[in-house]
DNA sequence: TAGATTGTTAATCGATTAACAATC
DNA sequence: TAGATTGTTAATCGATTAACAATC
């Protein structure tokens, strides 16, 4: 019986550093450390350290010791059990285009439990491709093939104009989760989560932090 | 004298919501309608009414009118003079590969001031060709063309080995602000601004949210 | 006028940070 | 022992939401 951190509740905010904290111990570990300290990978990842101990105690199996600090495999292992859980994260996607191959092709998804299962296309000629090993469908089988494999998450990578229509169709197979790479804003039935990747929010989060710091200087 | 908006204080969250609001408002006015109310945009973007009327009032040189709600036309000039605010936001890419290959293609950028100059890696069969008409040049003539074209953002998609060293360069080339998309934490001096896209950070929050929604309903 | 919608003030909610006793 | 580090409780900070008077 694997031991399932369920139940816990952590913050959105707690979830979102948990990657970037699970990167940083598997680069320590290989490394050859085998302790870390809260106040170290605060110290690195400029974070606050009582909150790196909160995030930490939430997940880890293990707590923290005095003047040591965590364990570097216990750690891991506790972050990994609350981030996967056992659970497969099986994906499907669509839009095998300049951003649909780059994230098909990309290696680092499966360091935190995505895999996608398979790939599809309107466009005959991508149709029977493969794309780093993915095989690339017809969007007409995304249905039976959600369905038959059992997949609930999937990733929207089509134009725009074509995005609520995919989205409509990935709910309509079961599809519970949709990680939308389209820039547009999905209407979705309440039980389908969807987690935009809004590039053009990004940049101006960014761009605005830029103009802030250039004006702060003329001053 | 273009009026800019520039010592308004908007909040991170708020900023990040602006141009999900202009994409909206464009999308609005394309239909040619002329005014739209904050309960039509809160209940299309699902957002909360007053959350939405607070932002637009920092951004919006003119009121809404009672009733009729805000004039398009002027909502979206007050937002792109908040987000972009005459300052072209030129910026340099590093690491022509999938990702970065596919940014430079990506024609969503200009509509929210982002112009990418020019592009730099370190493969001798990428250098001297264009991208989508951007030209790729070897990376040692970053810091020149930083400097010649005046250009203070820097976007990395070089792979995770690589990218402090190019971050250092960046940092010393005059770039004040980093887009991220290599998966690694990167230090850079205390006036450089570094926005991380974390894609494993976004997948963590939505697959937990699709796992606690599978588990509520087995119950 | 009546009703929809606005903008503002106050209350709530959630997350971060500070303070500190406990422990190795 | 002394000092670094932990985990917890309380205070602070920031953002969202509720309540409501003003307005077209």
């Amino acid at each position: 019986m694997i031991e399932c951190k369920e139940d816990i509740v952590a913050s959105k905010a707690t979830i979102s550093r948990l990657p970037v904290y699970l990167r940083y111990l598997r680069d320590k570990l290989g490394k050859g450390e085998s302790n870390v300290s809260s106040t170290c990978i605060a110290d690195d990842l400029q974070l606050n350290p009582v909150q790196v101990r909160k995030d930490l105690a939430l997940v880890s199996g293990v707590p923290g010791r005095p003047k040591l600090g965590f364990d570097l495999v216990e750690l891991i292992a506790g972050i990994e059990s609350f981030l996967g859980c056992g659970n497969s994260n099986d994906a499907l996607l669509a839009g095998v285009g300049g951003l649909g191959s780059t994230l098909l092709s990309y290696e680092g998804f499966s360091a935190y439990g995505l895999n996608i299962r398979a790939a599809f296309d309107v466009s005959e000629r991508l149709i029977g491709t493969k794309v780093h090993g993915i095989p690339v469908m017809e969007l007409g089988k995304l249905k039976g093939t959600a369905e038959r494999l059992n997949i609930r998450m999937g990733i929207i990578t089509v134009p725009k104009a074509a995005a609520q229509s995919v989205a409509d169709l990935m709910a309509d197979s079961g599809i519970r989760a949709i990680w939308n790479f389209a820039p547009t804003h999905l209407i979705v039935p309440e039980k389908v989560a969807v987690k935009n990747e809004d590039l053009a929010a990004s940049l101006a989060v960014l761009s605005k932090k830029l103009r802030d710091a250039l004006r702060d200087e003329e001053k």
